[in-house]
DNA sequence: TTGCTCCTCACGTCACGTGAGGTGGC
DNA sequence: TTGCTCCTCACGTCACGTGAGGTGGC
């Protein structure tokens, strides 16, 4: 038995909330330490400290998720932190809760920078047009 | 007559080549002072010193339209160096030369960072939809 | 004793932004 | 003397990557 198992199996005998481990959820989350890491040094995540070991609860666990979701969607940490801080949302749902403004805000701000991207993508392909032409 | 005026019809006179100053530069094509001395540092400009001020050639000029067409296109500096520096390239054109190689892994990066920003837009797209329904 | 997992600094990366403090010529 | 333009540090920003050197429990 993994102590991975053991401490599961501990926790559900015992009746305790489940706790991870930072590899846990890395590995989990397909993200680094050291990410995980500086998520708490930016104040999103504060796992409970056992002299100098890390604990994450649940509902770290369900922040995590949320903070990831939303860089998927293109926002910085500092918004991410307003997004999850947010006292008006709902704590233990794992659903992003976003303002009008916010939406509209952000789907501007992506919006340019797919122009922009397109825009490259045209030039470089009217490049390898011209490439293909010539040989 | 302003002192860019008076430096113009100097050279246009001595037949001297035409310089530039790191500010005439800056306001052709709207990028700062510390752009143009971080291309520098970074190996990419060369200007001519006198003491300690900057006089950029015309073919300085190039380049430097080169290097912001090149990021517009989405390359990092490292790789525009490699760009513009390249012997086997035209040195007085201003139009970039990309290699065959170099074109295919610039428009697949790209065309990975557009399917990113897409399927972000799609979400928030379908977010906004669902504030709309509940309104 | 060896591995494995975790820890804390702390410098590096990318492309500059932003002062601070000073100079030179009109 | 005042403005304007230019200069050189040098730290700050963003989201971590990457060692170095050490610890704790199986």
């Amino acid at each position: 038995m993994t102590s991975q198992l053991a401490s599961v199996a501990s926790a559900f005998l015992s009746n305790r909330p489940r706790e991870y481990t930072i590899g846990d959820l890395a590995r989990e989350f397909g993200v680094t330490l050291r990410a995980l890491r500086f998520y708490e040094a930016r104040g999103l995540l504060t796992p409970r400290r056992e002299g100098l070991a890390r604990f994450y609860s649940s509902r770290d666990r369900t922040r995590l998720s949320m903070i990831l979701k939303a860089k998927q969607l293109g926002f910085t940490l500092s918004e991410i932190k307003a997004i999850v801080s947010d006292p008006l949302r709902p704590e233990e749902s794992e659903t992003i809760r976003l303002s009008s403004d916010e939406l509209e805000e952000q789907i501007a701000h992506l919006e340019r920078q797919l122009a922009e991207i397109e825009a490259a993508l045209t030039e470089l392909r009217d490049m390898r047009r011209e490439l293909v032409r010539a040989a």
